[in-house]
DNA sequence: ATTGGCAGTCAGTTTGATCGAGTGCCAGTC
DNA sequence: GACTGGCACTCGATCAAACTGACTGCCAAT
C-alpha cells in the first residue's frame, strides 16, 4: 500500500512535472523539497507508486511521469481549492459586469475563462426547456418569404425563415400574429407545441397550408433545444501546449470543432453546481480526446435550468489553478444569471 | 527579362512545390514536364527567375522554392479559373439548399467552404446599414430588468439587456412599446437613431430616466454594426498544414481568434463580387499573418449590401482550386441572399 | 525503516564520414 | 544566340560510433 509520504511524493511529482515537462527523478525531489529523507528512500516510495500504476518511467533510466491514474488520484486529493487571487477576482467582475445580453454574457465568460486558465474554454447555452413564450413575431421579408421570431421570458430570441407558397397579405398576417400571441403567450414550451398543432384547423381551409407552414416552423423552434449550442474560446492555447500531444493537435482541434462531441462529453459528466469535476486522459477516449483533460462545473441560469462550462487542455495542466478558475467563474455566472 | 518559358517554369515550380513541399530542381522539372529542352536550359531560366526574386534556393545546392512575389505572379496569371467539379457543385447545392435562417445559412456556408478548400474559412455578416426597422419588442425579465429586441426587414434580430432603476408596470410598458413601434416602424437605421433621441421628451418627467435608458439601448443597437461579426470554420486545417509555418501555428491561431484583426484585413481587401482577390505572405505582415495567404470575394446580401467571405491558409496552398471554390460559394450565396 | 554506494541501463548529444541532389559555369554544338 | 553536356563544388541529410549523464534497482550496513 502507498504510504502517506508516498502520496506526498506523487503530489510533488505531478507538480514538478507539470511545471517542467521533465520526468522527475528521486534526486531532484530531495533537492527541491524538504522531505527529510534520502533519495534512496524516495526511490522506494516511487517503486511502490509505480506498482500502483500511478507513475511510470518513460525509459529504464529516467525519472517518473504521472499516469492518467496518477493525475486522477492527485486531483481527487485536491479537496480544498485555494481561492483565486484578488486580481483574478477583480478581472472576473470587470469582465462580466457590463454585459448587454445573454449572448454577450456568455461570450465574455468563455473568453475570460480561457484567459484565466490558458486553456480552451467552453460554455454551454442554458436550456430553454422551462422558459415561457413572451412574444411571437412574424416578419414579412418578401412576397413569399416569412421570418418567425420567438422570444422567451428568459431572454432567448430565435428566428427562422420559411417559404410560403401562396401570396401573403399584410392584413391576414396581422390577424395571424395577434392570434398566435393570444394563444401562445405565457405558455411554457411544451404546452405551446401542443397548442400549435391544433391551430391550423381554426382557420379557413384555403389558408390552412400556409398556417400549417407557420405553425410547424414555430413548433420546430419551440422544440429545438438551445442546450445543444456552445461557445468556445482560446483554441490557440492548444497550439501553445502542442508538445503535450503525441502526434499533432489536429485530431484534438477537429474533435472540438465538432461541437456534438463535446456536448455528448458534457452530458456524461457530473453536473454539480457546487463543485468541479474532471475527466482525465483515457477517460475521454471515446471522444477522440484521450490526450486531453476536461474540467467542468455547472452553473444555474434563469428558470432554474442548469448548464455547464469548463476548460479543455492537455493532461499535463495546472489542475489546482484551473479548477479554482472554473469554479469561480461558474459561481459568478450563476449569480449573474440565476434568479433576479 | 523573364521569357515566356520562364513563366511556364515558374508555374510548374509552384505546382510541384505546393504538391510535394520539396524544393524543385531543374532535373525533376524536365522529368515531370515535357518542356522539350534540357535541364541546363531550365537552370538558366531559373537563374533569371531568381534574379527577379520570384524563386529562391533555401541553400546553395538545392532546388528552388517560390517567393511571396513568385506566388503573387502565379496567382495573377490565373486568369481563367477552372470551374468546380460537378460533385462539388452538387455539394454546394445540397449543403446550402435547406437552410432555415440567416445564421444558419452563414454557418453552413463557412463549413462548406472549409470543406471544399481544406483551409480556414471565413464569412462576414452582411451589413444592416440599409435595412429598415420592422418591429421593436420590450420583454420584461424581472422587476428591474428589461430586454429590448430589434427586428429588421432583412431578417436580422438583435437583443440587449438593460437595468431599469425604477419599478416597471406592465401597462406603461405596453404603451411605450406601441409608441416605439409607431415611431420607428419602417424607418431605416439612420433615421431611427435620430427619432430615438427626441423620444424621451414626449413623456412625463418622472418617466424620463427610464425612457432614456430604453431609447439609448435601442440607439446603441441601431448603430452597432453587425458588419463587425464573422464566422469561422476549419481551424483544425491549420494544424494539418502545420509544417508550412515556420514556428508554431500559435500566433496564427491567436490572430484569427482576435476577429478584429481579420475584419481590418477584410476591410483592406478589394471587395469584388465578380472576382477573387488574394493577399499573400508579407502582404499581411501588419496583421501578424505574414505566413499566411488570404483569398476573398464579395457577396451581395439583401438590400444590396455587400460583405466578404474567403479562406485563410498557409502560403503554400492550392490557389487554383481554392480561388475557384471561394468564387463559386460567393456566387451561390449571392444568389441565395441577394434579391428575393 | 532508512541509508550510502555501486553497477547497469539507456536517451540524448556530439563527432565525423559519406552520400547525393542540385547548382553555376564553361566550352562546344546547332 | 539559344541550347546542351559535362564537371567541379557546395551543403543539407543521414548514419554509425563514441561519449555523457541522469536514473534506477539492489544490497549490505545502520
Amino acid at each position: 500500500m502507498v504510504s502517506e509520504r508516498g502520496l506526498e511524493v506523487l503530489r510533488v511529482i505531478v507538480q514538478d512535472y507539470v511545471a517542467s515537462r521533465e520526468p522527475v527523478g528521486s534526486k531532484s525531489i530531495v533537492e527541491r523539497h524538504s522531505f527529510g529523507v534520502s533519495a534512496a528512500t524516495i526511490r522506494n516510495d516511487m517503486a511502490l507508486l509505480e506498482d500502483e500504476e500511478l507513475i511510470v518511467a518513460p525509459h529504464t533510466s529516467s525519472g517518473r511521469v504521472p499516469t492518467d491514474k496518477g493525475y486522477r488520484v492527485f486531483v481527487d486529493q485536491l479537496a480544498d481549492l485555494r481561492p483565486l487571487t484578488s486580481a483574478q477576482r477583480q478581472a472576473i467582475e470587470a469582465f462580466l459586469g457590463e454585459s448587454v445580453d445573454l449572448d454577450d454574457v456568455l461570450m465574455r465568460t468563455v473568453r475570460l475563462l480561457s484567459q484565466l486558465t490558458h486553456q480552451v474554454a467552453l460554455v454551454q447555452y442554458p436550456s430553454r426547456a422551462v422558459s415561457r413564450i413572451r412574444h411571437v413575431e412574424l416578419v414579412q421579408l418578401s412576397s413569399t418569404k416569412l421570418m418567425t421570431v420567438l422570444i422567451t421570458d428568459s431572454g432567448g430570441v430565435e428566428q427562422r425563415l420559411i417559404d410560403i407558397s401562396t401570396e401573403l397579405d399584410e392584413e391576414f398576417l396581422t390577424e395571424l400574429r395577434s392570434r398566435l400571441n393570444n394563444t401562445l403567450g405565457g405558455l411554457n414550451l411544451q404546452d405551446a407545441a401542443a397548442r400549435l398543432a391544433e391551430l391550423p384547423t381554426q382557420f379557413a381551409p384555403s389558408r390552412q397550408p400556409m398556417i400549417a407552414a407557420v405553425t410547424s416552423a414555430l413548433a420546430e423552434q419551440v422544440l429545438a433545444n438551445r442546450h445543444d449550442k456552445l461557445l468556445m474560446a482560446g483554441t490557440a492555447n492548444l497550439a501553445r501546449t502542442e508538445e503535450d500531444f503525441s502526434g499533432s493537435i489536429f485530431p484534438v482541434l477537429e474533435a472540438i470543432e465538432e461541437q456534438v462531441t463535446l456536448l455528448r462529453l458534457f452530458a456524461e459528466m457530473d453536473v454539480d453546481v457546487r463543485d468541479v469535476s474532471a475527466r482525465i486522459g483515457r477517460e475521454n477516449e471515446n471522444f477522440a480526446l484521450g490526450e486531453t483533460a476536461v474540467l467542468t462545473s455547472g452553473y444555474s441560469a434563469s428558470g432554474g435550468s442548469i448548464a455547464r462550462l469548463g476548460v479543455l487542455g492537455p493532461i499535463r495542466m495546472d489542475y489546482p489553478n484551473n479548477m479554482a478558475a472554473v469554479r469561480a467563474v461558474a459561481r459568478y455566472l450563476s449569480r449573474l444569471l440565476g434568479e433576479d
